[in-house]
RNA sequence: UGGGGUGUCGCCAAGCGGUAAGGCACUGGUUUUUGGUACCAGCAUUCAGGGGUUCGAAUCCCUUCACCCCAUCCA
């Protein structure tokens, strides 16, 4: 199967092909009110992707329509966002407030065309009068001011001469608009605030739906696209460019499901508050799903471009698992980063045997990373392991070292444990053991075999580091606010040790730890006096997942019962007209569709009066034609049209196949069926002899199929029918072909 | 309750009347001086439920249910 594109893209492809377009432009358009987080990471994928995908350009505009929030701070983190992913925005960064002096115009034209008026009701007022999602909503008295007045009045608005609230701009749509957004949605409001870009040069602002589809149509953006909520929005997108008149081309707006993963939070409020009330050290937090915090916690910026290709682009609102995200990371860091070894929780072994020291050369990269480099790794008689790597009293399947078990030094020697130390309360603080001089890596004659190799690094020339251990932010898979948060989401280990190639050879920022994870020299405050890494993710661990697993919770949710509601019950002259369809022969179920809805039942009585074929008039006006009614454009066929159909498919002139696909052209035509019949020659095969043949190519052609079918596949038989369906051009008779097949396939 | 959307495996997601793609997760096995990686195999007789149309339905029709968005002078 090819890789399936999206269906924006499927979208974009359309419009170019029908020449709506000759190239594409499409925006990101975020409001610098906030560090952009892994959501704007997968708009910026789409925007600047489809852009690249398409050969056309896409921009980087903030819409910084709103002064009270907005800071150029956050701008600096967007464009830092854009840049550290990898896309380049075409030209300069755009804002929306550079184009206040062309939207004010519009606006005024609005007005001139008696489109927009403006509303002095106070805030409260306008809430009250916009009615509910039930009610229809009540005009404003003032919407029946003067042109003249609401030009004077929207002068002296923007000269300000009114406070924050007297006065507001609204398009005058329909105040009992079904969709609440269209019941005179605002356009301006008066405040007198200070932009970060425009300073106090207005106190007029234009609101996001008059600012956003107009920035879009003054860029020549052809690809408006956004997230589901502003699904309501897109009637009034559509409304201003279609009210102002505007010269085509204009942009169109296209929605999709915003990203939500799991064990976090993603949106702008909720971020601020975690980073405002201290509950994580600022916005590059690690444990943030912010841009910056990934960044800083060592994520690449390929790893996240892959993340948001791998989950898709669908209007389906979805919860994505991290464990996906986890994936990519590891995926990406495997083949790039050098492996060393840092003990954790360090437990000393003194290797009795051993004596002086020596330098080891170790490779960097596993056999399986095709990259070069390695670095010396001493070794000497005190080293130490990590604390869980040695078990007095192993479970069965514990492969590491046990006083009966010897293990691997990972590059070096086998190591054997004589003898556990304990203190006082019999906790273990060392091990006594022994290595064998004829196990070194590499030179291993000893013919002892190991369960597993445990990393290790030499007490004299260990370097202390710090590692900051991060768990996930919170603690259930749907946080909703602070209670959920994880109290252990940051564990700083300040007893970890680290061989010293690490810090002096430096060769990269990112490693792995050998058998714990990724880790990423923090670009802060790392100092070579004091090293820091960052744990970025964990290796898999399916020891720890078979040890340490007992059998989650089965947690089998059982399916909730599926409660049947009411159908609404029919009036006195849909009960009528049911009776009648069913006593003519209908069965309930056509019967019902038709009774139930007037168009579609008068249609039916019409068709009836040219032909008396009940059933097959009913179950082509129930579906077919329904299906037309549904979408509400003038039908291009009539009742007689229908009638003509049924009659051929009741004579057997045409199958019920030929019939749909008749049916097809009639609506985009208005030809009539028979001409549509002897122009295209679709007048149904039913002769065997006709037929046979096709069949016989078929399973020549697929003779593993016909295996597969004759091993049981029986699934494989639709195969079959729709292969010779095909060949015949769609002519065959399907009854006569499935008799046939199943002839050849169960006996041949 | 009006309007707008969405329901395909544990999580994403293709599919557009003719063999239920793919990824993550999971489960076995092989390789392995990382319990990593890689590789092999397994993992939806069924597409929210119920009907109908059709030789054939995840796809068309009817209907029910569930979830999301909309009543900021936010975006």
């Amino acid at each position: 199967m090819s890789e399936s594109k999206d269906f924006l893209r499927l979208k974009v492809e359309e419009d170019l092909a029908s020449g709506k377009y000759t190239e594409v432009i499409t925006r990101f358009p975020p409001e610098p009110n906030g560090f952009p987080h892994i959501g704007h990471a997968k708009s910026i994928c789409i925007n600047f992707g489809i852009a690249r995908d398409y050969a056309g350009q896409c921009n980087l505009r903030m819409d910084d329509t709103n002064p009270t929030t907005e800071d150029t701070k956050y701008v600096e983190a967007l464009k830092d966002a854009v840049t550290w992913l990898g896309f380049n925005w075409h030209g300069k960064v755009r804002y929306a407030s550079d184009y206040f002096p062309k939207i004010y115009d519009y606006a005024v034209q609005l007005v001139k065309m008696g489109k927009a008026y403006v509303d002095s009701l106070n805030e409260e007022e306008i809430r009250e009068y916009r009615g509910s999602v039930t009610e229809a909503g009540r005009r404003s008295v003032y919407a029946n001011r003067s042109i003249e007045e609401n030009l004077d009045l929207l002068e002296r608005m923007k000269k300000g001469e009114f406070k924050d609230g007297e006065h507001v701009l609204r398009a005058k749509i329909d105040m009992s608009a079904a969709n609440m957004k269209m019941r005179d949605p605002l356009l301006y409001r008066i405040r007198h605030a200070h932009h970060f870009r425009t300073g106090d040069e207005w106190c007029i602002y234009p609101m996001y739906d008059f600012a956003h589809c107009l920035s879009d149509y003054i860029e020549g953006v052809t690809h408006s696209i956004c997230t589901l909520e502003f699904e309501n929005n897109r009637d009034i997108y559509d409304w201003v460019l279609d009210a102002l008149e505007l010269t085509p081309p204009r942009p169109y707006q296209h929605e999709f499901a915003r990203l939500g993963i799991n064990y976090t939070v993603m949106s702008k409020r909720k971020l601020l508050e975690l980073v405002n009330g201290g509950y994580v050290n600022g916005w590059d937090d690690p444990r943030l799903p912010t841009i910056a915090g990934y960044k800083r916690r060592g994520y690449t910026p390929e790893s996240i471009i892959n993340f948001c290709e791998q989950i898709g682009i669908a209007k389906a609102n979805s919860m994505v698992d991290v464990a996906q995200l986890e994936f990519c990371i590891r995926d990406d860091l495997n083949q790039k980063v050098p492996r060393v070894m840092c003990v954790l929780d360090p437990l000393k072994v003194t290797i009795e045997n051993y004596e002086g020291e020596e330098e080891i050369e170790a490779s960097y990269y596993p056999h399986d990373v095709p990259k070069e480099g390695s670095r010396k790794l001493p070794f000497a008689k005190e080293i130490y392991i990590e604390r869980e790597d040695f078990m007095e009293n192993a479970p069965e399947g514990y492969y590491r070292l046990t006083p009966s078990q010897p293990v691997r030094l990972k590059h070096a020697y086998i190591l054997t444990c004589k003898e556990v130390i304990k203190d006082e309360n019999g906790a273990i603080v060392e091990l006594k053991a022994t290595y064998h001089p004829d196990s070194k890596s590499g030179a291993d004659t000893s013919g002892i075999k190991t369960k597993s190799a445990i990393h290790w690094v030499s007490a004299k020339h260990a370097k202390h580091i710090e590692v900051r251990l991060y768990e996930r932010l919170y603690k259930v898979d749907a946080p909703d606010g602070l209670e959920d948060l994880n109290p252990d989401s940051l564990h700083v280990n300040t007893h970890a040790l680290i061989e010293p190639a690490v810090i002096s050879e430096k060769i990269d920022v990112r490693f792995q730890f050998e058998r714990q994870g990724y880790f990423y020299a923090d670009p802060i405050d790392y100092t070579d006096a004091k090293p820091v890494f960052n744990k970025i993710v964990g290796l898999k661990d399916s020891w720890a997942k078979k040890s340490e697993a007992p059998k989650n919770t089965p947690k089998v949710e059982a399916k909730k019962a599926h409660i049947e509601g009411d159908v609404a019950p029919m009036n006195d002259e849909e009960k009528a007209r049911f009776e009648s369809y069913t006593k003519s022969g209908l069965n309930a179920e056509i019967a019902n569709t038709l009774a139930r809805d007037e168009k579609l039942s008068s249609f039916y009585d019409a068709t009836l009066l040219h032909v008396n074929s009940p059933t097959s008039i009913a179950n082509i006006v129930a579906n077919e034609v329904a299906r037309e009614l549904k979408k509400e454009l003038p039908l291009h066929f009539t009742a007689q049209d229908v009638a003509e159909l049924v009659k051929m498919l009741d004579e057997g002139v045409i199958s019920s196949k030929i019939a749909k696909e008749v049916f097809e052209v009639m609506l985009q035509t208005g030809e009539k069926p028979h001409a549509i019949v002897e122009s295209r020659g679709l007048k149904q095969i039913s002769d065997p002899a006709v037929i046979e043949p096709l069949i016989d190519e078929i399973m020549a052609k697929n003779p593993e199929n016909v295996a597969k079918y004759q091993a049981g596949n029986t699934n494989l038989f639709g195969f079959f029918v729709g292969q010779v369906l095909k060949l015949s051009g769609g002519k065959a008779n399907p009854n006569v072909v499935n008799e046939l097949i199943s002839k050849k396939l169960n006996h041949g």
